[in-house]
DNA sequence: AACTCGGGGAT
DNA sequence: ATCCCAGAGTT
């Protein structure tokens, strides 16, 4: 046994070697810490580093999200995957305006209760802006504290995950709760790595089990999953003849709920289906080389047909759910990655045009 | 308790 | 190619 706790060595460590200049914690800002805390829901931090910037300059605070279209904030949104977050931080935006006169909530249920915030995002969003003391459960959080008891059943099951709330909770201090929160995902980040875990320089190493038993980079423990299936689609990217192409806005929920991309369907006969479900005469020319899109339970193979729209423009095709999408001027929408790849080639054709 | 939901960085 | 990341909502 070591003579100091977890936490306080934790906290001692932190001092030294904390992560302190994330763009989150230039101010303590429960309103940009609840932004950051969605952004950085199973997305790493290099990554959440620009859309948090782009983000917090367009919306500086939670009145301006509230008073902003869904299209605006899914455009700011577009990459970082996971759409749902974009849509329930708008609402939840919405609900903090409404219900709780524009300042962010301080009770644990009220804050759990807003879309999007679960219970381990609840209980960083009010330690780290509030210093309230509520256990976390993040990635971070689950790989030490794995490590740190050898914890050797799946972590990605019920029971092992209650337990672990219990540990989480357990090791918690009474005091500097947003500073130790933030020092057991800095060490998770960095010294308690996935691959390769430095525990030269960890402070926990004394007394961790993992460490002692030898193969520190075996904890957590996952479950085997199954491998991914593979989908196909075709996108069909039908121009009309002032060169702009046709977007339709995608179901309001579902993968890439809400976002505008190319009419799309399975294969077979290309012209027939887009006169019948689009009503739209078109000549298909040769079709692009096949992409895969990779989703964490699924590949999607798809398969890009640039198109012509044969005769004039019909007046039913401009409306809220389609438009015809001008590529040399884009606008504030949502796009999935792999539609804004497309698109951005379409436009460079038409430079060379 | 198992599925669904993105995209990218690291390996 | 696989794994996993500051998880939550739905079924």
């Amino acid at each position: 046994m070591s003579k100091a706790s977890l936490s306080r060595r934790l906290l001692a460590w932190y001092d030294r070697h904390g992560r302190k200049t994330l763009p989150w914690k230039r101010k303590r800002d429960a309103y940009r810490i609840w932004v950051s805390e969605i952004m950085l829901q199973q997305t790493q931090v290099t990554t959440v580093i620009p859309y948090f910037e782009r983000f917090i300059a367009r919306f500086p605070n939670v009145q301006s999200l509230a008073q902003a279209k869904l299209d605006e904030v899914l455009h700011l949104w577009t990459g970082l995957g996971y759409y749902a977050r974009a849509r329930n931080l708008h609402q939840a935006a919405q609900r903090i305006v409404r219900e709780h006169a524009g300042k962010f909530p301080r009770g644990f249920e009220a804050v759990t209760d807003l879309p999007g915030v679960g219970r381990s995002t609840a209980g960083a969003i009010l330690a780290l802006a509030f210093d309230q003391r509520h256990p976390i459960l993040d990635g971070n959080v689950k790989r030490v504290l794995a490590r740190y008891h050898a914890i050797d059943t799946p972590v990605n099951k019920r029971a092992t995950e209650e337990s672990l709330w219990q540990l989480a909770e357990k090791h918690t201090p009474r005091s500097r709760i947003a500073d130790y929160t933030q020092a057991i995902m800095d060490l998770g980040a960095t010294v308690c790595a996935r691959a390769k875990p430095q525990c030269t320089g960890c402070p926990l190493r004394t007394d961790c089990r993992g460490h002692r038993s030898g193969t520190p980079q075996d904890f957590p423990v996952r479950a085997a999953k199954q491998k991914t299936p593979v989908k196909a689609t075709h996108m069909l990217m039908i121009r009309d003849a002032r060169g702009r192409v046709l977007l339709a806005r995608r179901p309001p929920a579902g993968l890439w709920g809400g976002l505008w991309g190319f009419p799309e369907c399975a294969d077979g006969n290309v012209r027939q289906w887009c006169r019948k479900t689009l009503g739209l005469n078109i000549c298909t020319e040769s079709p692009w080389p096949m992409l895969r899109h990779s989703f964490s339970h699924f590949h999607l193979d798809i398969t890009p047909i640039p198109a012509r729209l044969v005769g004039g423009t019909d007046r039913a095709m401009e409306n809220a759910e389609t438009v015809w999408y001008n590529v040399r001027r884009p606008d504030r929408r949502g796009l999935s990655a792999p539609v804004k790849r497309l698109l951005e080639q379409l436009m460079s054709i038409e430079e060379t045009n």
